[in-house]
RNA sequence: GCCCCGGUAGUGUAGUGGCCUAUCAUACGGGCCUGUCGAGCCCGUGACUCGGGUCCAAAUCCCGGCCGGGGCGCCA
């Protein structure tokens, strides 16, 4: 590349003057080879754009014939807009330089007319993410949490990083993935619940972490993975309402990022999405339960809804919605009881249709009232040393709660499966790639 | 953990006992075509998950293995 003249994306040729010259790097995502002229059509992380070859105007044009797709190659050419191309704009070449052919035939189709399956486009991963529409919902999500880290942010929070690798037996629910820590037994973290909660004794008052969390749940559905990544703040001196709050206005300000920052995503995908306006309708726990007798399903105070019954529920809502006052028996053991009516608490979820993205609650902070959750829960709380000393010695009442990353970017591009919204997903039986 | 279902060319499929030396599309290879853009037309290559069993006969039925999908439970 020691041409004068600049590399350009597809998107810059808007920019570019009829009969300028361009360098374009990429890969030859398909070619048509006619008698005496052919099109090229050459991809790069903007865009598409033709390129089109003549005998006497390309050197080497008779190298075309074994150029194979998904070849990354270098096009330098002339800008024109006297063009017969769909676009209005294509590029006619006066060389091309193969950087690095690929081999044929692909193991999955960039733009082939068949549908492949999920397995097929996972192993073939880096192939799939070639696919614009593919490679979107990853520019999507990452515009929306930086959005959402931008509002933490201005809001005072402090990004942290807690351990993943950790001691303590389970929270209750979750199973966990034993580890091997030189000669102790270790686990990978099903969420940093208990490190956000102690970094608020700590005094950092509040705190959000963005990473993974591990579960070892055997489940094989289209909304379970075993390693997804969990959004977690966590905010002192604040109760649920506090945390219903920032969750709404975190998840209205990535979407808002997304809108303003990026149209030109938002107008490319195939949902329509939208920043919600004003608060996210609550629903008590108390009321689905008559909401869904009315609907002839009874349920028993203490059960959890069915998925069939989240359907039933969030049927009755157009977006995001709240379901509050969770009973107690359905809750962790840190989540704090509703002062007056112990058998439900503090706690939250936040719903989309039947899908669960955010658990939260305002925190136990008295340490005699935790331990007695734990053995309520039949936890020792001697296996929670390490966490419950940090409630002794003057510990914020709290409130704070968990999102998952993948199931936001599921409901908001209305994905049919989790495994779309995760790079490389970890499921019941996939660790490769 | 429980319960269902599936595995046919590179990819996606049709085929549920003989009509299968297995369908179609796409991809791939070759040919024709001065402008294509889901290019078109012609020709060609290419597959029954593995092992055992039943049967005159198995892609098809039975058993087991391997691999995968989905539902429930649990959860983000």
């Amino acid at each position: 590349m020691q041409s004068q003249i600049v590399a350009v994306t597809v998107s810059d040729l808007r920019n570019i003057k009829e009969g300028d010259e361009v360098v374009l790097n990429g890969w030859l995502q398909e070619i048509r080879l006619l008698k005496n002229i052919s099109f090229l059509v050459l991809r790069d992380h903007t865009g598409t754009i033709q390129i089109t070859s003549k005998p006497d105007t390309t050197s080497g044009y008779d190298k075309l014939a074994q150029m194979t797709r998904e070849t990354v190659i270098s096009v330098t050419g002339t800008l024109t807009r006297k063009t017969q191309s769909k676009s209005g704009i294509e590029v006619l070449c006066k060389s091309i330089k193969v950087l690095n052919a690929s081999k044929s035939p692909l193991p999955l189709g960039i733009i082939d007319p068949v549908s492949a399956d999920i397995e097929t486009r996972l192993t073939n991963r880096f192939l799939d993410l070639r696919k614009p529409e593919v490679a979107l919902i990853f520019r999507t999500e990452s515009e929306l949490l930086w959005g959402m880290r931008e509002f933490f942010h201005d809001s005072g929070f402090v990004e942290v990083h807690t351990p993943k690798i950790v001691a303590a037996a389970t929270e209750g629910g979750a199973d966990l993935f034993p580890v091997q820590y030189f000669e102790k037994q270790a686990y990978l973290n099903q969420s940093p619940q208990l490190y956000k909660e102690i970094l608020i004794s700590a005094g950092m008052n509040r705190v959000f972490e963005v990473g993974p969390a591990f579960r070892a749940e055997k489940h094989n559905t289209p909304r379970h993975l075993n390693e997804f990544t969990s959004i977690d703040i966590e905010m002192g001196f604040a109760d649920h309402h506090d945390a219903m709050h920032m969750l709404q206005e975190g998840i209205k300000s990535g979407l808002k990022h997304l809108v303003s920052h990026r149209p030109d995503i938002v107008a490319s995908l195939s949902q329509q999405v939208e920043v919600p306006v004003g608060d996210f309708p609550k629903i008590t726990y108390r009321e689905c339960i008559r909401k869904l007798d009315s609907h002839g399903e009874a349920v028993k105070f203490g059960d959890d809804f069915t998925p069939e019954q989240l359907k039933l529920i969030g049927a009755e809502f157009t977006g995001f919605y709240f379901i509050t006052e969770w009973p107690s028996s359905l809750r962790a053991f840190y989540t704090h009881p509703k002062p007056g009516d112990e058998t439900v608490s503090n706690s939250f979820d936040l719903q989309y249709r039947e899908f669960e993205i955010t658990s939260g609650a305002q925190r136990v902070h008295d340490p005699a009232m935790l331990e007695e959750r734990l053995r309520s829960k039949n936890l020792n709380p001697d296996d929670f040393s390490f966490y419950l000393n940090a409630f002794r010695y003057g510990m914020p009442p709290h409130a704070g709660w968990g999102l998952g990353l993948e199931r936001l970017s599921l409901i908001i591009l209305n994905l049919q499966n989790i495994r779309e919204a995760i790079l490389f997903p970890r499921d019941r039986t996939r660790i490769t790639p």
